[in-house]
DNA sequence: GGATTTTATTTGGCATGCCAAATAAAATGT
DNA sequence: ACATTTTATTTGGCATGCCAAATAAAATCC
């Protein structure tokens, strides 16, 4: 028994949330063991189990779906993870780009008043340290529109807010060209031929590849 | 596998280290059980598992030893659990007698570097709520001489330091009275008969039997 | 020293989560 | 329609930690 029984029912919650939030495919057993990077074997299992807590919900089509308590535990839990991840930059000074892996630890302790606390501590901040929002104490969360900065308009200046990708080779990238959350970068010029974009951040001129403007998102 | 693996490897590690520190009777298998509320059976096969990880020593004659490596486990583990509970207390305003099992929990996040950096945060305390000294980065503990309340000279005024019972009755009793750690203690008189105390705090006098000064460690 | 109690150990099981490999079913392409 | 690929499911196993019950060994009592 011990501490942090169903420690990974968190984990499968935050990722259908996460996947169902893009909604740009059907959230199948697949899709979700890719998530997870766990065997589909395990995952189904595992989907049945949580199907039996009444957290998720097995559709005809085979599609998962989260149902209210899985939403809420799902939102709960994401809401623990970037308070943390505020705790760690604001009071541990840690870098924004280093407090993912600490944070997936820490949203795992249990107590919702320890978090509640925490949340007053650090002032009630709205977003985390990668401009995602963070969910109040029951579980509701307040979007703001997120335009990729591939398809910004030319000689506008936006606010960058959050990234559409997590891989330590893209973060360490955007944190070598000083690209993060609450920054403003203002779009030069498109060069449609391989829709690259030249922009200005802190005053330096920076080019940026499609690939790399996809994943970053902005708000006006 | 995911997070916390062999997270109860700490447990097991502290509890040696605090019934070696009490040496009152020898460190066996029981003895090992009793303390971590665990089946023999079970604390017998964990310990043969931590001594082929080398934490442990069975002695000949039964005993367990912590090994230099397992005392060194055991003392970051307190270090952490202790500089938690000074995190729950003078940042989060939790009451002392209430952090004990949220610090079960945070003790088992994994990072050393996040433990430092929560140590520089709270200003290198030398001390936790209950008054138990932290150990350094190096898992060195200052030890302090402490003197159970039963055992000390009448007239004279003694600073609490901490407490050798950790029951929750107990803890509640010590917040319902006021005695908490730090604060100051004047012995009045005692009673030859049940060896119980007349003692003065904050210019109150109180009754304490003899159990519960058994239990009350100070300093001079 | 023989009976009794305590401690140590073995055995078989259980719960949670994980995997690899095999098979079945469904979807997709041509 | 038929072959190929993708997805779903089953099966047998493994690792970590836990328990209850049975047995063996050691210590203690009288
Ligand atoms: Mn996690
Ligand atoms: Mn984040
Ligand atoms: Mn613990
Ligand atoms: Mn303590």
């Amino acid at each position: 028994m011990s501490h942090f029984a169903h420690l990974s029912e968190e984990n499968y919650l935050k990722a259908l949330f996460k996947l169902s939030s893009k909604q740009v495919k059907k959230v199948n057993n697949i899709a979700l063991a890719k998530e997870l990077d766990l065997n589909p074997a395990t995952v189904l299992e595992m989907v049945r189990k949580l199907s039996d807590r009444k957290m998720v919900q097995l559709m005809p089509d085979k599609t998962i779906h989260l149902t209210e308590k899985g939403r809420k535990k799902a939102l709960l839990t994401i809401r623990k993870h970037r308070l943390w991840e505020v705790f760690l930059v604001d009071k541990l000074n840690y870098q924004w780009s280093e407090v993912h892996e600490l944070a997936e630890q820490l949203e795992h302790i249990e107590s919702e008043d320890l978090v509640n606390r925490l949340d007053a501590f650090l002032g009630f901040p709205a977003s985390d340290p990668h401009g995602d929002p963070i969910p109040d104490k029951n579980g509701k969360l307040t979007q703001v529109q997120l335009i990729p900065l591939k398809e910004v308009e030319l000689g506008k200046t936006y606010i960058v807010q959050s990234f559409a990708e997590t891989a330590d080779s893209f973060l360490d990238y955007l944190s070598k060209v000083d690209i993060r959350p609450a920054i403003k970068i203002k779009i030069l010029d498109r060069n449609e031929y391989d829709q690259s974009l030249i922009v200005v951040i802190n005053k330096k001129q920076l080019h940026l590849s499609e690939k790399v403007a996809k994943n970053i998102l902005v708000k006006p």
